[in-house]
DNA sequence: GGATAAACTGCCAGTTACTGGCATAATACC
DNA sequence: GGTATTATGCCAGTAACTGGCAGTTTATCC
């Protein structure tokens, strides 16, 4: 067992139970919902209401301070029930994002390989966002409001997002047929895909915080691909490259650096 | 409040107590320690020896297995006095590694600018690790062993990762006097050199793995090194461009990627 | 050296996230 | 309409963590 990559059962509900790995949230389902047995529906529904409810609630009254009997009291489903359906606390919180995960990395799974990596995995990230339904984007945006100001969650959004890099890095080894523990580049590609993304989406959440949540898909695709272009100009950075001119002088306390050792 | 850095207060043992922001392990005595007031020496004392009982029964008998309590029976504290010195059980597990954080932290802030930015960030890290006791690498070895097969390890981890490379940004930010909302530079430097931790890292781990670990410290260094300097070669990453004959046909399922909208 | 102040420690009781087991109820299948 | 499947609820339990207070140890001042 090289890892403990993410399981992704089929879809929702109650299924595997370990502690903390890597969340299974999902909902692939969103024109096709309707064709779906009656049982899935009912499950598919109170699996919304309790994302959608546990990110109001979180919101309102904070993380911490809502207790998870506060949401399934509201929910009105029982506390052994919301745990077949969310590993955590911290999973349900984070639903959005998790979706957004799943999505990302099913795109790369269909991926096929031609060409420099880099602007593929940008526009399967392009892809992933815009196959969500409408309504995920303002989800999103909250979410990550939410996590911003939770340390808990920004420690579970650290958590997720490396388990998708892990991921990637894994297809990609599949797919170009090399083992990342030799060729360096390829695990690191890894790690820059995941670092545009995070903050691409750091810049696509300030520019919505202050004009309302218009269309924030499209806005989100638009930061994220900067990001991603912007990445081989970063690796030059010095204060000669800097664009604009740096305030000189103080550089608050401690002078050159002398040598440790 | 701009985000919520650890704080790093003094030093070690009884402080601030928030729920699970960033740790603020320490530690940055070695030699000096002898001329400490008695208490410090006595709390130094009590810190080390939770650190490294919890390191050696986790390992042994495993993380989630071992509960606080067996900790400090074994170390004869009450819980009580645990949480003073530690406000988790994820961190007294990888103290280790907020030892390394904090000395990495500490190089960064004495650093003066000039040249490219990114081989200033390798030397820092080289200078931190350098300046950690000898005993210091066994026991990170141990610790990322024992993280690599427990998932709320791998979470806290990433958590703590994450903090640092804010804290990074945030220096940069003074030191060059650049907002990194301005310049997306920045902040994809700070993503870039912590990538670089993580991928040497773990190559070093797996070099080490099957070698007993001799001199970890230089190798720790060498592998982080030579992370650091294959980032631009990483960037062009494409099929052409790798070194090895990747093994063509079959693409594990899935066709030629479809447009999804 | 002894008294006062400060800091550290232990105990207790409580909250909350999370889990296994089993009985019950709802749905699917025939 | 009867039966197998599967989701749900309840119960009791564990383990991480926290606040409060009392007791003890160390620093400080005289």
């Amino acid at each position: 067992m090289p890892s403990l990559a993410p399981v992704g059962n089929g879809f929702s509900g109650p299924g595997a139970h370990r502690r903390y790995a890597g969340p299974m949230t999902v909902e692939p389902l969103r024109n096709e919902e309707s064709a779906l047995p009656l049982r899935e529906r009912k499950k598919l529904r109170t699996r919304r209401l309790l994302a959608d409810t546990a990110l109001r609630m979180f919101l309102e009254g904070g993380f911490e301070e809502t207790t998870l009997d506060d949401l399934v009291d509201t929910v009105e489903v029982s506390v052994r029930t919301f745990f077949r359906y969310y590993s955590s606390k911290e999973e349900v919180a984070m639903a959005a994002e998790g979706e957004l995960w799943e999505a990302y990395a099913s795109e790369v799974a269909r991926l096929r390989i031609s060409g420099p990596v880099l602007p593929l995995l940008r526009d399967c990230y392009a892809d992933a966002v815009r196959g969500l339904s409408g309504d995920w984007a303002r989800r999103y945006l909250a979410t990550r409001k939410l996590a911003a100001r939770t340390p808990a969650l920004r420690v579970y959004h650290a958590g997720t997002t490396q388990d998708l890099q892990a991921r990637l890095v894994e297809m990609l080894e599949d797919k170009l047929g090399v083992d990342s523990r030799e060729d360096v580049r390829l695990r690191l590609i890894g790690e820059m895909a995941l670092a545009s993304v995070r903050y691409g989406t750091k810049n696509w959440m300030r520019a919505l915080g202050h004009r309302g949540g218009a269309d924030g898909t499209e806005t989100l695709i638009t930061e994220v691909g900067r990001a991603f272009d912007a990445l081989p100009g970063a690796l030059s950075l010095s204060p000669d490259t800097l664009d604009r001119p740096r305030r000189h002088g103080d550089q608050k306390g401690a002078p050159t650096r002398p040598p440790r050792g």
